[in-house]
DNA sequence: TGGAATGTTCGGCT
DNA sequence: AAGCCGAACATTCC
């Protein structure tokens, strides 16, 4: 579930209330959510110096120094409650921070995600930050690969961040069909493309992220970015540029998550 | 009622 | 070797 602007979205919240603290314990109902060069016992009395975001993870910078990788998988929360306040299911771990009537929950239905300690971010970081992508790192990338672009964009080890739901808005701003080989784009297209990752983003962002089903801030708040989709979920609703157009859905079959366009804003040729 | 679908990522195969 | 496919898991929806 969550992708860039959600994970952005949890991030500027769990700041405010992390920075600054220190970790006293940690309940780990599950040890298996955790790997890592370091063991969990290394987290407790560590003071909690930034909280920050790259791709998809949540990244905790803690001192002495050691950080603390969130990977959210698909269905990865992380809550702030009352300290002793009732855990809702599939919670694997929590921690209370010295002196603060609150605690960190941290649950995860499908347990595709994880926690990782690391002394270096290293090999985490290496594909840049869509969100912080510069122009010519961009041009670099889309220069230099093959394959169809929705695959290009959904590569977290090419372009850290984008999903299903950005991939597939991002491409309908850019009026690209997400099928088009990546490496045949036109000037004009790469630049085109640049931006409406930039915007689609931002505009993720600015609406707290995208709540589908479990997707939730730290508070228990829902996003609102569903009510703007353009294209993603929309199969067979008319397109929002009012072209006359529906929504088409591509496999379904073959690929896992399907893709969403407008077959006459984003034509294949 | 069971089968399909869900926002992710990894490993294995080609 | 990069790119595609299925699996890991749990819950909901038809």
């Amino acid at each position: 579930m969550p992708e860039l602007p959600e994970v952005e979205s949890i991030v500027r919240r769990l700041r405010p209330v992390l920075v600054g603290r220190t970790i006293e314990t940690l309940d780990l109902v599950r040890r298996d959510i955790v790997t890592g060069d370091v063991g969990v016992e290394a987290l407790p009395k560590r003071a909690i110096v930034q909280v920050r975001r790259h791709g998809k993870s949540i990244l905790v910078a803690l001192d002495p120094p050691l950080w603390l990788v969130i990977r959210l998988g698909m269905t990865g929360q992380c809550l702030v409650a009352p300290r002793g306040a009732p855990r809702p299911a599939h919670t694997h771990a929590v921690l209370t921070l010295s002196g603060e009537p609150w605690e960190l929950q941290y649950r995860d239905p499908r347990r595709f995600g994880g926690w990782r300690l690391a002394r270096s971010l290293n090999e985490l970081t290496v594909a840049p930050d869509a969100l912080a992508l510069r122009r010519a790192t961009w041009r670099a990338i889309i220069s230099a690969r093959r394959g169809q672009l929705r695959a290009l964009l959904m590569n977290q080890k090419i372009l850290a961040g984008l999903g299903n739901i950005y991939t597939n808005e991002a491409l309908f701003a850019a009026r690209l069909h997400p099928r088009r080989e990546a490496s045949r784009l036109s000037e004009a297209q790469r630049e085109a493309l640049y931006r409406a990752i930039k915007t689609t983003l931002r505009r993720g962002i600015r609406w707290g992220g995208s709540t589908i089903r479990d997707y939730r801030m730290p508070d228990g708040a829902a996003g609102r970015f569903q009510e703007r989709f353009r294209v993603y979920g929309r199969a067979g609703r008319p397109c929002k540029r009012r072209c006359g157009a529906r929504i088409e859905k591509l496999p379904a079959a073959k690929d896992a998550q399907p893709a969403f366009f407008c077959p006459r804003c984003q034509p294949s040729g």
